[in-house]
DNA sequence: ACGAACTTATAACATTTGTTCAAACTTTGG
DNA sequence: CCAAAGTTTGAACAAATGTTATAAGTTCGT
């Protein structure tokens, strides 16, 4: 059947576009983003990309998807680690999903089909994050009074986007301490040599 | 002589129009920013636009840099404030300044001019807040190995930024826990009652 | 009241955009 | 090898954009 060949062929070619578009996003930001642009960065023509995705709210929303699966995926790896934290903070200093993320929210605001897709994931993924971090914090005997998992969730992601989006513009006035603390901070909980410390 | 007094209007035609250009962009995103969407914005035509700033990217830099003073007399007040962490809390927290700067972060992505302004600009004024948390900090009689100035304001800003960008977007999951706790962060350094608290 | 400087608007421009259409090319089942 | 399905492209569309040229209106010193 026809349908076998062609669907192995055309998932690649909708990641090949998606690459692209995502490379594109990161360099030119979300308004650099345009069939044509889309289409020479993948060497392919414009119309090309409408075959794959009529509109380019599609293809967003798509990019979207595929970065959200992808940050699941690396959470519960992160889990998974012998140090979670340290794993979970060094993931969110990669500038790529950072970026991406960036430029999407920027995008949503005047795109109402991403923001609806951006919300319903995000706030999924969010609630993946919180309970987590539940369990994480109960392993680790933190004070969740002090400092519950939703905090740990929204400070985790918004320092790291703030030093990852000043690093890419060249800015990195006081991140050399911040990280220097963070780090110590981590290792409080998760110690880098075998000894342990767990003094609340 | 005829310069005095347009001036004065200029001046005023100038800010009605950046006003303009402020609530475009807050309502449709950067790229819904247009000489003629600003223009009927303000009750003008598009060239007018283009009369008082030249280019749409002295229009952005001029719109940072009246951001900027904002927010360096902001701080300022907060500082001279009773509970100057409160009140700096409070004012991130509004929702205007967070949003406009996250659209012209975006918007600087692909506008190198708007680009250089944003760094030089932010590096100056993210240099004045880590001079008044040092001294802040210094004050409170805060573990500076810790918790270093240069941390406090990246992370102020970036756990506000995500709270007040979510909100905007009607995601609120984890957004009471996380408000609270902040409350309580707040509160063991600035007490509400006259308690004062320095244990450090 | 006159003329010069300053403001504003109308009209138009070249360019770029998302998208569509029809034609060409490629694969592949029979 | 042929036809049909799937894939890719060239050409073109209307709409929107930044910007300019030009002309009309407004203000104000004299």
């Amino acid at each position: 059947m026809a349908r076998a060949r062609s669907g192995a062929r055309a998932e690649a070619k909708r990641s090949l576009i998606l690459d692209a578009a995502a490379r594109v996003m990161l360099e030119h930001g979300y308004a650099g983003v345009t069939s044509r642009s889309i289409g020479a960065e993948a060497g392919v023509q414009a119309p090309l990309v409408h075959y794959y995705f009529p509109t380019l709210d599609d293809l967003f929303v798509a990019l979207l998807q595929r970065g959200v699966e992808h940050s699941k995926r690396q959470f519960a790896a992160a889990l998974a680690s012998p140090r979670p934290l340290r794993t979970l903070w060094q993931q969110h200093l990669d500038p790529r999903g950072t970026s991406l993320t960036v430029e999407l929210v920027a995008l949503s605001n005047h795109r109402p089909a991403v923001r609806k897709a951006l919300v319903e994931m995000s706030a999924d993924f969010q609630r993946v994050q919180i309970a987590g971090f539940t369990e994480l914090w109960r392993r680790y005997g933190v004070d969740t009074e002090l400092f519950p998992p939703e905090l740990a969730v929204i400070a985790l992601g918004g320092v790291a986007r703030v030093i990852v989006r000043e690093q890419a513009m060249g800015m990195t006035v006081g991140h050399d301490a911040a990280l220097a603390a963070i780090s110590r901070l981590i290792a409080r909980l998760e110690p880098e040599d075998d000894q342990e410390d767990e003094g609340g």
